[in-house]
DNA sequence: TGCGGCGCGATTGTATGCAATCCGCGTCGA
DNA sequence: TCGACGCGGATTGCATACAATCGCGCCGCA
């Protein structure tokens, strides 16, 4: 239940700690973190946190040189854009391909237990996420809105895509830290709209939905810096929805899922 | 000259040397790696091949499992057409920034030492494709086109958006080593054009024209596996180019660039 | 007073050693 | 004959120890 089901590893609570202190502004962009400092606040030796510290550098949060040590990277703020954009054309990917494994194609004759397990907890979300709204707690809406993006890219299948996806979001999150403003909780009632066409194997909806919901935070995020001319121009633009050409092409590939 | 001229850290060397052998097919999918056998080959103690082995964990090219080991990941196939996608966005993104760098927006006043230097290196990368396109060596052709579209990240000033892109652009060419399909020399001479658009800081034209050259490439990759009249299909369709808002808004980060 | 070189403390980089865990195989029992 | 149990080798996970490197401040010198 708590994001990772496999998480107890050391480097993994690592990273997650760290990446959590970097996204929510407890790690201030510059700050040195040395090797010997983590390690002592976590109770453990250095080598854990250097494997931490690397994968964290993988993951663009961490700048390190080598022989002087490791920083908190710069928050990309003025990649924001871009980052929605990249985001846009991936989110619309996992959804069609989520809806696509509904209707059990990528050679699958159904959809596997692991994809019903997600799809239940992406509906308990759902009502959790209504009971965050009654009650204002946006805290609360923010992460669970996280898990339900990064619970679609579960139901798609492809580990490439969820992996990008994760980078994505933990950086556009990095980027709601910077001021106040708390994402609306306008958009919430989407989630069920998406869910709903991934259940029905309409991809085409999946797509379309998911990328006007990606768009309008986007749009969202944009308000609070751009000139109001300039989203204007963005929202008057009709969604974008790159075609994918659906592949059910090849089947399972053979040496991963072990 | 060798891609990254700072290299010379073992654990990087490493992470380059493992990502090659895996994305040129010398280890194939789902092949144990051991930490004691990659140690020894290198010279090295188990220590940084850890390090490394985490690195590419978080770029999906290795999965791990606690206590058991890491194996090389399979080849993301069925997930193509969808990677491309996203490339498009990506690229579209990275190429108009780099024009827009160019005109010395982005709270540079004009383009800085940096930037020159990589505008230098590509061009003699053109020259060298043309070259190896005469001689019709598409090997070193492979590797030049994907060290340009990597520079064109380098011009966009972009970290995030070219650390996302290189784990891309890495599993594209993963894609490619399925078969000996080899990347035709058709599209080299859009290169030129791209880099053209970004020095005349045009970075519409520069959007439009690298929206247009992945698509391509994207084109003929699907052209080997799926049915022609989808290719057809996603060929007639008109180049996306998602909108995006050129964001001269805030100047350059504080804390990154030591 | 300004500046260049030097040495020390701090930190990173890596090797080694040992405990913990897992997988495969042989043995025992029904 | 088949299945369950248990043991041994192999491998991972981590802590400790030590060498290498860097930054920074101090001192000597012009």
């Amino acid at each position: 239940m708590p994001a990772s089901p496999s998480e107890g590893t050391p480097p993994v609570v690592l990273v997650d700690a760290l990446r959590r202190e970097i996204v929510d502004g407890s790690l201030v962009p510059g700050t040195r973190i040395t090797e010997a400092s983590v390690a002592r606040r976590h109770g453990v030796s250095r080598v854990p946190v250097r494997e931490a510290l690397r994968a964290l550098e993988a993951e663009g949060f961490v700048v390190s040189t080598p022989n002087v040590g490791s920083r908190v990277a710069a928050i990309p703020v003025d990649e924001a854009d871009d980052l929605f954009a990249v985001r846009e054309a991936l989110e619309i990917s996992t959804a069609r391909r989520a809806a696509l494994r509904a209707r059990g194609l990528f050679g699958e004759p159904s959809p596997p237990e692991d994809w019903w397990r997600t799809r239940r907890e992406l509906g308990q979300l759902l009502d959790d996420g209504d009971e965050a709204v009654e009650a204002g707690d946006l805290d609360r809406l923010v992460e669970l809105n996280d898990r339900f993006h990064v619970g679609v890219a579960r139901l798609s299948g492809s580990a490439t895509l969820g992996t990008l996806l994760r980078q994505l979001s933990n950086k556009i999150e990095w980027l709601y830290a910077l001021d106040t403003f708390s994402r609306g909780k306008r958009l919430w009632p989407d989630h069920r709209r998406i869910l709903s066409a991934i259940d029905a194997g309409d991809e085409a909806a999946a797509a379309e939905l998911m990328g006007w919901h990606v768009r309008e935070s986007r749009i969202g995020f944009l308000a609070r810096t751009e000139p109001a001319d300039r989203v204007a121009d963005l929202r008057a633009t009709p969604p974008a929805l790159p075609p994918t050409i659906p592949s059910p092409t090849v089947p399972a590939p053979s040496a991963s899922s072990t």
